[in-house]
DNA sequence: TTAAAAGAGACTAAAATTATCTCAAAGGTC
DNA sequence: GACCTTTGAGATAATTTTAGTCTCTTTTAA
């Protein structure tokens, strides 16, 4: 219960790669695929999904690759991992705006939300630079 | 990320309904089923894992049924939790006793293990008897 | 002895995870 | 412009996990 997957410990390990690299410096998604010891084609649709949130800058043609549109410090491992992932929700009523028919469900509510908000809360506090470090 | 699955939640419920029940008196799965809105047969491999673990006792034969083992307010949503889902573990290397090969990985450990203590936490101090009432 | 229950194991179906492949689009370089 | 490199996007396939079913056995009380 409550693992990460593949996809979310590629994404990290990719991600603290790049936060490795001198700043601005493009990498290409095969060499963080070998560092990040993730299938090539595999971690270039979770970049794919970096880039869109803007975690990552991405340049295509000769010379591009990706590289970190902020600082390693201003990246938390909970952004990683939401975009890698999905939101952290650990029971399905969370979702269904505090509004879920069965009683018993919503008694157990409450201390999910719990959960949800420590989990984040951990996740919030480490950086990539942190980790990557 | 981190849900609770299907088997995770009729367990919970079904061991709601069982806590509402006046002490001691056997219950049918069939029952719980229905109360829980779960499918029979599979709710029935459920308990099955809860009469092993010692959370609940089980009679066979007519006038069989389930009932609780203890109080409800002496059993965790944790301990319902793992006997359905197996422990609580955010991330493979928590497994791997503290020794994982990857450098990156156990710098995320750390993180990991703060997840895990905080989920558990919220998970141990809420009884059965609780969510309930 | 018989009917009523849970126990155990094999089996099936559906869904999510973990990929792979192909082609299109964009950006340099000559 | 032609060409090569690289990411973007979408379809597809394989594998694993989740979810659920079925049958048969064992236990127990009446």
């Amino acid at each position: 219960m409550m693992g990460l997957t593949r996809k979310g410990e590629y994404a990290i390990r990719g991600m603290i790669f790049l936060a490795r690299q001198p700043a601005g410096n493009m990498v290409l998604i095969n060499d963080i695929a070998t560092a990040a010891e993730a299938p090539v084609s595999f971690l270039a649709k979770i970049f794919q999904a970096f880039a869109k949130s803007g975690l990552v800058n991405s340049a295509r043609g000769s010379g591009g690759g990706f590289t970190l549109s902020r600082p390693a410090a201003e990246i938390t491992l909970r952004q990683v991992v939401e975009v890698a992932e999905g939101p952290i929700i650990p029971n399905r009523c969370l979702l269904e705006d505090d509004l879920c028919g069965n009683q018993d469900c919503c008694k157990v509510h409450g201390v999910w939300r719990q959960v949800q908000r420590q989990v984040v809360s951990v996740l919030d506090q480490v950086t990539l630079a942190e980790i990557a470090a």
